[in-house]
DNA sequence: AGACAGGGGAGTG
DNA sequence: CACTCCCCTGTC
């Protein structure tokens, strides 16, 4: 098996957090399935061992060539977030395909992580082709043009996001997804908010985990829940409020501090 | 059995 | 802002 050195990163920790859904532990290997790419992931200390995928690929993917000791310095404003960053050290933002990571999140609300996963693997398995990596086997995520069946969609059990998931296929290209990239913050979050079932959160969800956009700060009830503990005395606070406050607080790489705060609430429950 | 929540969003008032 | 409904799954 191929590997690479590795400096500041945990792979369960950043496949686990809870950004990407795509993935399944097996043994001691990761199995990443990710639109058209199939491969295997295992670390062992500074070690990343991986198979059917190459290095370039894991240094995009994972964010391995951006400076995470001066990010980790630049949100390290309080006690708080150092408590989280101490326990979840190496935890990096995955770097997705913005289509993939668009219908993920679309599927995404009002729901849970379980729910998600099925929703993925449904749609893949239903508009994607077969792969194989050794005995185990997934499939390809279909591509933007391809999720244009309502009923099929909806066998898929994802319910009301149904007709979403269907417009956005009509809408979107990888062209239009590149321009909004191109843009600043506030006006590619405003071409995604005119997407019928994407909405604030969901946006910023698209914008930090695929638009490189990493001061998104996503506000969900988890951080709402952790950020009202921690900066609010437990008052109740608008989610609007929440990620104003968060993006101004922690700054350019607002969406990692963000990452952090919200696995380490999960954990606790 | 049935009610309810689970990583939201859109539409209304 | 606050409120309701949305479809589906797992849980108590």
């Amino acid at each position: 098996m191929k590997s690479i050195v590795v400096e500041d990163f945990d792979l369960s920790h950043t496949l686990e957090c809870g950004q990407f859904f795509r993935y399944e532990k097996i043994k001691d290997f990761y199995y990443v399935s990710h639109m058209d790419a199939l491969f295997k992931l295992r670390q062992r200390d500074n070690k990343l061992l991986y198979e059917n995928t190459t290095k370039q690929y894991l240094i995009s993917f994972f964010r391995l060539d951006e400076d995470y000791k001066s990010i980790i310095r630049s949100i390290s404003k309080d006690v708080h977030i150092k408590k989280a960053i101490k326990s979840l050290y190496g935890l990096r933002i995955i770097r997705q395909n913005p289509w993939e990571c668009l219908i993920s999140y679309i599927c995404s609300s009002n729901a849970n992580i379980p729910k998600i996963k099925m929703n993925l693997s449904l749609l893949s398995k239903r508009f994607g082709h077969k792969m194989i990596l050794g005995d185990y086997g997934s499939y390809t995520f279909p591509k933007p043009g391809q999720l244009s069946h309502l009923k099929k969609i909806q066998e898929c059990k994802v319910g009301y996001r149904a007709r979403f998931i269907k417009q956005a296929n009509q809408q979107t290209t990888y062209k239009k997804l590149l321009s909004v990239e191109k843009q600043d913050y506030h006006t590619a979050k405003s071409m995604l908010l005119e997407l019928h079932g994407v909405g604030d959160k969901i946006a910023d969800c698209v914008l930090l985990f695929s638009l490189d956009k990493l001061n998104a700060f996503p506000v969900d009830v988890w951080v709402q829940r952790v950020m009202q503990e921690l900066y609010f005395k437990n008052k109740k606070v608008t989610k609007t409020h929440i990620r104003e406050f968060g993006q101004n607080y922690f700054g350019k790489y607002a969406g990692y501090a963000n990452q952090f705060l919200f696995y380490y609430r999960r954990q606790q429950k």
